[in-house]
DNA sequence: CGCAGTACGTGAATCTTTTCACAACCCAGT
DNA sequence: ACTGGGTTGTGAAAAGATTCACGTACTGCG
């Protein structure tokens, strides 16, 4: 299989959520400039993100939806659940945990750690809040396949440290830093500040130029 | 001026923060290759990221940390207040009002909207939840830069369309869709649940192969 | 002063991603 | 069975981003 980048993959994940749209509006069959159209993307783009995976599509007719969800869903591997520990249960660890997008999407937090003895012990719907230095045992015990890292800054390298050492393989990290995982551990981040900072450097640029 | 890619501003954005920790830990000057290693990337693009712009450093030395601080603080614009109108006061929304990082780049959530009209008229510390009716005049008011979108899905659309219609031209979104503006209207997006899909598929993948 | 060492700035090369453009194919209608 | 309209899958070209590698310039030391 060849080599395949982020970016197929972000639009994988909006092609399967626009195609559920299709489906619910009872569309059976769409096309490659259908999809773009909604996606943002060229039709082009969207019949090279899918050859990436196999042929799925019919010449003459288009992409059948149901088929090509399933296999999208598949391919994205969200046709299983995931267990995930968050830490952190300040407000935007408080915001992930009631997302309703993860757990449509088949992401369950199946724990939450946070440092502040006062938070320690209580619960979250039916999750208790524990302590990190227990990290490493839950982990074990409760199967979980992802960490969501949502503390401030300057504790998240540790967090994220803590996690590779208890064995989770795959970090979505949320605090403003740059974190370093070792080999075969995958990170992902979402950045907030930095894209605000984008639209700044956009403001100031027109402005600058008229 | 050339064009700039968003990478390289996401970049210019990481080494602002990394130099103040180097200002902090009292360094004058920094090299391209001390610079790169903390922010995670190669010399070779630190320099070119920068080069950009002009040219900051002193050949043989490195950068003036000050200056270069200095510098890319005027390019990313943030060495001015931004006033941003945030839409949802849900869980999310909550969480990005108390989000240090943003007040501490300069950007003040001035207004607050949800057509909720059990949250309008509560107040989140000194600001006021406004229903979106009033969008356009309290963003004339208060003279709104940008917009962020924290509401579902599926009025996230619907409240771009109203920002726009406001006269924001930079809009910062946190709904699971993809967002379609006007030319002159900048749309940033923030997606959580795409970030995890993507985590799935490499464990995915990872799995499969093995 | 002269020289060794260092590190920037950048043209050219490489690598990656997107777009173009077209052969191959399907379907429907006749 | 054949034709015309429509759409995929993909090689090749184009565009874009990163890395290499080296000329240039500055520092510090003897």
């Amino acid at each position: 299989m060849q080599k395949v980048s982020d970016w197929t993959i972000h639009r994988l994940s909006s092609y399967h959520r626009l195609l559920s749209e299709f489906a619910n509006e009872g569309k059976e069959y769409i096309s490659s400039h259908e999809l773009a159209q909604r996606a943002g993307a060229t039709p082009a783009q969207v019949r090279r993100d899918l050859s990436c995976f196999g042929t799925f599509g019919t010449k003459g007719k288009g992409y059948l939806v149901a088929d090509l969800i399933s296999k999208i869903t598949s391919i994205l591997g969200i046709d299983r659940d995931w267990r995930v520990a968050l830490v952190g249960a300040g407000r935007l660890g408080s915001a992930l945990f009631s997302y309703k997008e993860f757990r449509k999407r088949n992401f369950h937090i199946v724990a939450v750690f946070d440092s502040d003895r006062h938070k320690v012990g209580k619960h979250w719907a039916d999750v208790q809040i524990d302590h990190p230095d227990d990290m490493k045992s839950i982990v074990r015990q409760r199967k979980v396949d992802i960490g969501v890292i949502a503390v401030p800054a300057d504790t998240a390298q540790s967090v994220a440290n803590a996690m590779v050492d208890a064995g989770i393989k795959a970090i979505l990290n949320f605090a403003h830093r740059k974190l370093f995982v070792p080999d075969g551990v995958t990170l992902r981040n979402v950045n907030m500040a930095m894209e605000l900072e984008t639209l700044s450097y956009v403001m100031t640029k027109n402005r600058t130029r008229r």
